[in-house]
DNA sequence: CGTATTCGATTACACCTGTAGCCGTTACGA
DNA sequence: TCGTAACGGCTACAGGTGTAATCGAATACG
């Protein structure tokens, strides 16, 4: 059985995600931890960090465990599955579901390196198979 | 500090690309015709859709011009710079830029339909050439 | 033992977004 | 000509988001 996805409508906003990658990153993490990691980057202050967290435990996307008086906060969903669900939601919503015109767009604003170039052929390659 | 005065540039939401796309798909269109092509989809009225191309307009994404007592509303921004916007966002925020592992995620999720993978493979190998 | 510190929890608040109602003007049909 | 339907413009309002201050309990330090 697959792990609980996120219900519909706790969709997890951009500052939000900023934070979730913290948590990806290095898991578990105080607040003042997360800080540590975002807040110069985003130039937030320990609160609005607090707040995200929250926000996150209360969407269920974040689980906390006490160490000692604290809380240690950590991902419940998964990166991958989070990234997928916002990529194909731009996908859909953008090139009516089909990944072709999304590879054509970045492929014309050269916004595909050669690395990416590379990489892509030998997936392709791969899939081949 | 002050706020920002709205100027283009301001970020499209998601009911407003709606309407955005019904304009692109034709115009000039009115109020009522616009509504005619998204208020069934999303089930709005036509206020909704007059609210969204009035912030449309103050955003500087579409453009008005007089038809006899009413306004014709066209787009003021191209399709495809929305698009490769909205891709390159996504693709820095969720991948650090790089499009290959967004390509990578597509495939492992089998968002990738075979004329997908046929399309891709053509686009290669016309940028190879 | 009492006080300063440290957390999480609670509260705040303005802006954005989705969704829509009401109002004043005006063109058109009766 | 007069009422009325149609339109655009202003108003509304709840819920989400960004951003943060404050409160109260627990703790560590002196």
């Amino acid at each position: 059985m697959a792990k609980r996805k996120q219900a519909v409508g706790d969709r997890i906003s951009e500052a939000e995600h900023a934070v979730m990658e913290a948590l990806w990153d290095a898991s578990p993490l105080s607040a003042a931890d997360v800080c540590d990691r975002v807040c110069a980057a985003n130039d937030w202050s320990i609160p609005t960090v607090k707040t995200l967290l929250s926000r996150l435990v209360s969407k269920g996307a974040v689980g906390t465990e006490p160490e000692g008086r604290k809380f240690l906060y950590h991902p419940l969903i998964e990166r991958s599955d989070y990234v997928g669900g916002e990529s194909r939601r731009l996908v859909d919503r953008l090139f009516g579901g089909r990944a072709a015109p999304l590879f054509a767009h970045l492929a014309e604003n050269e916004a595909l390196s050669d690395d990416d170039l590379a990489e892509i052929e030998a997936l392709l390659r791969e899939m081949r198979k």
